[in-house]
DNA sequence: CGTTTCTGTTATAAAACAGAAACGGTGCTTTATT
């Protein structure tokens, strides 16, 4: 089939199948990709029509396509979403229904009643559940939400991990994952645990033009408590206003419905029952404004959202965007408040800072070597006498350092010889302390954006690897630039003056004397920032950057 | 890392202070008990 042939029918399924009057380039370049059998990794903002990049070539695909996605929430709304469509049925696979509705869709998707197979990947760390599908012969493997590889995978949900591995058991179909937002170091996350092959990489601009970004900031934390209800109680809702931490939620909502907003608080702690109401609430006009922690958000598709504010710093820009791109999604004017106080990224510190235990990792890594024969995930928890938890988090982290290699088709794993036990748990400590120094840089990442002085959007979109030639003019940044007397000078130049950031360009491959090799990320008239492959993000300043330091095409 | 809450001390006792301790986010799944 030629190519413009291909598209053609593409875009004829979409129109009959799906209703869809016509595809974005972005959309069927990704399709066409799948189509040849490769690889693909999306980057759209929500609501630019990321799920029909798989849901059409199932259909032209003829298998089932199998569907990981995060939250079991969001399964139920594609599978309505797709039932209610003249599109192939779905079905999900997930602890919260029946047995019965389970062995309902099983049998759905093997008799081709149903095309899209919705599950999480704790679903596919099971035996049982990769056979079936290997069975079923699924001809893609779809991860939705993919940052939640790299946002999850390392600490609190290790199965997303392994996902990878899960694809290859099930027979190895291409791979495509979505996101909304993924800068260089999730990217690179993302396809390496998804074991992804020479990744096609389409990327459509994340830039939302309608959001106008504000920092304010506070030295006092009751001045900074004010501030924000003030501020949320003024604001045009519906809104968004986000908090650190569960008590925070309930003291913001309690203060703004005195205030006569219509608020309520939302986190993990409250009942299944409370969230759903709240939820769906929000989505139908009431409550106007909801108080949450990072729970609240994803499978928000609601159009009309005026302001996303938060109380004070995410633990990384990736959070911070991905949080605030719910606003405005109807391109109408919407605002992006972030309150600033610099105390405040202690408790990120905190979220973030983990403790490694090393005796268990060489522990691990000596029976491991003993035994020889692969062995099941849950026969070393048990050989260890450790928690299959604990055992699932440092065998990654042995993963990852070569250590141990997962081995044949059922989810066994074996010491890769030629090290010794400490050898060997010396370089899982490595990968640990790498990550603890990059999630340390992303929270520097985020104060830097809360404290630019300059454009903030330039800030966000170069750390996605976007670059914004202008000031962006929809920023406080700008704002301030557009009063001639706040300053006493004019607007500032479009691009750095001539100098010495004339010598480094966004993504040119660097090397540093002491941090290694990196990425130029940014640049700025006396100072670059670098993403360097061992320690994380860092803000060099040009002045006083000695000759030699830094060498440019490593 | 920073804030809040608890505990102990203080030449009467009550209030006030110092220092210690606790706490802080995200979801899946499985299994035992009402």
């Amino acid at each position: 089939m030629g190519e413009k042939h291909r598209i053609d029918e593409l875009r004829r399924v979409a129109r009959e199948r799906f209703g869809w009057a016509d595809l974005a380039a972005e959309q069927t370049e990704a399709m066409d990709a799948l189509l040849d059998g490769r690889d693909v990794l999306v980057v759209m903002p929500t609501g630019s029509g990321k799920s029909a990049i798989y849901q059409v070539p199932t259909v032209m695909l003829g298998g089932p396509a199998v569907v990981v996605s995060p939250l079991i929430a969001l399964q139920r709304d594609q599978v309505t979403g797709l039932r209610e469509s003249a599109a192939p049925d779905a079905v999900a696979v997930n602890s919260a229904q029946p047995r019965s509705a389970t062995d309902k869709g099983w049998r759905a998707i093997r008799d081709g009643d149903a095309e899209y197979l919705f599950l999480s990947p704790e679903q596919l760390a099971k035996d049982q559940v990769v056979e079936r599908l290997r069975d079923l012969g699924p001809s893609l493997f779809v991860v939705d939400e993919a940052h939640c590889v790299s946002a999850w995978g390392h600490d609190f949900r290790p199965d997303y991990l392994n996902l990878g591995e899960a694809a290859e058991r099930l027979g190895r179909p291409p791979v495509l994952a979505l996101t909304a937002t993924a800068a260089a170091p999730v990217r690179d996350d993302i396809v390496e645990h998804l074991h992804m092959r020479d990744a096609h990489v389409v990327t459509a601009g994340i830039d939302r033009p309608a959001i106008h970004l504000s920092v304010r900031t506070f030295t006092d934390d009751a001045a900074k408590r004010e501030a924000v209800s003030r501020w949320t109680a003024a604001a045009r809702a519906p809104g968004i206003l986000y908090t650190a931490t569960r008590k925070d939620t309930e003291a913001y909502a309690e203060r703004l419905r005195q205030d006569g907003v219509d608020a309520e608080a939302y986190h993990a702690g409250l009942k299944a029952a409370d969230r759903r109401r709240i939820h769906d609430g929000f989505m139908a006009g009431a409550p106007a404004v909801v108080v949450a922690t990072s729970a609240f958000g994803m499978g928000i598709d609601k159009a009309d959202v005026r302001f996303v504010a938060h109380a004070s710093c995410p633990e990384s820009l990736d959070s911070y965007y991905q949080e605030v791109g719910r606003a405005g999604r109807d391109g109408e004017a919407a605002q992006a408040v972030l309150f600033h106080r610099p105390e405040d990224l202690g408790l990120q510190k905190f979220i973030k800072a983990r403790y490694l235990d090393a005796d268990a990792l060489r522990l691990l890594m000596t029976t491991l070597l003993d035994q020889g024969a692969p062995q099941s995930r849950s026969r070393v928890a048990e050989l260890c006498g450790l928690s299959r938890r604990k055992t699932s988090d440092l065998l990654n982290l042995l993963e990852e350092a070569d250590a141990v290699v997962a081995d044949g088709r059922r989810r066994a794993v074996r010491a890769r010889p030629g090290r010794t036990a400490d050898e060997a748990a010396e370089a899982a400590v490595q990968v640990f302390e790498r990550r603890q120094r990059i999630d340390r840089s992303r929270i520097e990442m985020m104060r830097g954006y809360a404290e630019t002085p300059s454009c903030r959007r330039q800030f966000l979109l170069g750390y996605f690897g976007e670059q914004l030639d202008v000031p962006c003019g929809r920023c406080d940044g700008c704002d301030r630039e557009d009063e001639p007397s706040a300053t006493g000078g004019g607007r500032r130049e479009a691009t750095p003056p001539a100098g010495q950031g004339e010598l480094y360009e966004p993504n040119d491959r660097v090397r540093h004397a002491e941090w290694g090799a990196g990425t130029v990320m940014r640049t700025e008239a006396d100072r670059l920032v670098v993403l360097f492959e061992q320690v994380g993000y860092k803000t060099l300043s040009l002045t006083a950057l000695r000759e030699g330091d830094l060498l440019t095409g490593s």
